[in-house]
DNA sequence: TTCCAGGCAATAC
DNA sequence: GTATTGCATGGA
C-alpha cells in the first residue's frame, strides 16, 4: 500500500511547489550556502513549538548576526534578541549548545546531533534535510495530526514509527522529502489548525474511510 | 480571555 | 516505556 505516495501527489496537486526552507530574503531552491545553512539550523531551533511568524521576528532581530562568532554573544543578550520566538532563555542556551557542537568539528550526522542538548528528532531531521541535504523525513505535530485523521497511523504513534512509514514507502529522495514535509505544513495550516480538524479538507474522501 | 503554534528535557507514574 | 509539566511570545 503506497498510500503515502498517493497522498504526496494529491497534496502537491492541491498546494503546488512550496520551495522550503523559507529563509530570510530570496531562496529559489538552490543549495544553501554556509550562512544559509546556519540560518536554517537556528530557525529549526527557534520554531520549536512556535509559530513561524514569531520566528521571523526573532530572525529579523538577528539579521547581520547569523555567524558562528557573532552568535556567541552572552546568552542573556542572545535571549533578548530572540524574545519574540518565545522560550527565549532555553532557546538561547540551545543555540549556544549547537554552536559548541559545530566548533567541536564532530561529524554532522543524526546520532551526533541528537546528543546535543535541545535538539530532538524533529529539529535534527529538519537540519539534516534542509541544511545538509540528507534524506530524513521530518515528522511534526501537523504530520501526525493529518495522518491520524486519515487513519493512516494510530493515535500516539512514536516519531520513529511515523518516520519509518515514509522511509519504507518512498524513495529516499531529499527533494521529495523537503516538498512533502512543507506540503503537510501548508495543508495543516489550512485545514487542521482549528478544531474540529479537517473541515473542508478536499482529500478527506480519499483517505478517511 | 482562552487557545495554540513546524518541541524538548526533566520528572513522575 | 508512556504521561505530564515548564518553558514564553504574539496573533486569532
Amino acid at each position: 500500500m503506497k498510500k503515502v505516495f498517493k497522498l504526496y501527489e494529491e497534496l502537491f496537486a492541491l498546494h503546488g511547489k512550496q520551495g522550503w526552507w523559507p529563509i530570510q530574503g530570496v531562496y529559489d531552491g538552490r543549495l544553501p550556502n554556509k550562512k544559509e545553512q546556519l540560518e536554517i539550523c537556528i530557525g529549526a531551533i527557534l520554531t520549536q513549538n512556535t509559530s513561524w511568524v514569531n520566528v521571523e521576528k526573532a530572525l529579523a532581530q538577528l539579521s547581520g548576526k547569523i555567524h558562528e562568532k557573532a552568535l556567541r554573544m552572552p546568552q542573556e543578550k542572545l535571549a533578548v534578541l530572540i524574545k519574540p520566538a518565545g522560550y527565549f532563555n532555553q532557546k538561547a542556551k540551545k543555540i549556544h549548545c549547537f554552536l559548541d557542537f559545530l566548533a567541536s568539528k564532530k561529524e554532522v550526522d543524526r546520532e551526533n546531533l541528537l546528543a546535543v542538548w535541545g535538539i530532538g528528532p524533529e529539529t535534527v531531521d529538519s537540519m539534516l534535510l534542509y541544511a545538509y541535504q540528507q534524506p530524513y523525513f521530518v515528522v511534526d505535530a501537523y504530520t501526525k495530526r493529518i495522518l491520524e485523521h486519515y487513519k493512516i497511523i494510530k493515535a500516539h504513534a512514536s516519531y520513529e514509527e511515523v518516520q519509518n512509514l515514509f522511509h519504507k514507502e518512498l524513495p529516499r529522495d531529499v527533494e521529495l522529502f523537503k516538498e512533502y514535509h512543507a506540503l503537510f505544513v501548508a495543508h495543516a495550516k489550512k485545514y487542521y489548525s482549528k478544531k474540529p480538524y479537517g473541515i473542508g479538507d478536499p482529500l478527506l474522501g480519499d483517505f478517511k474511510k
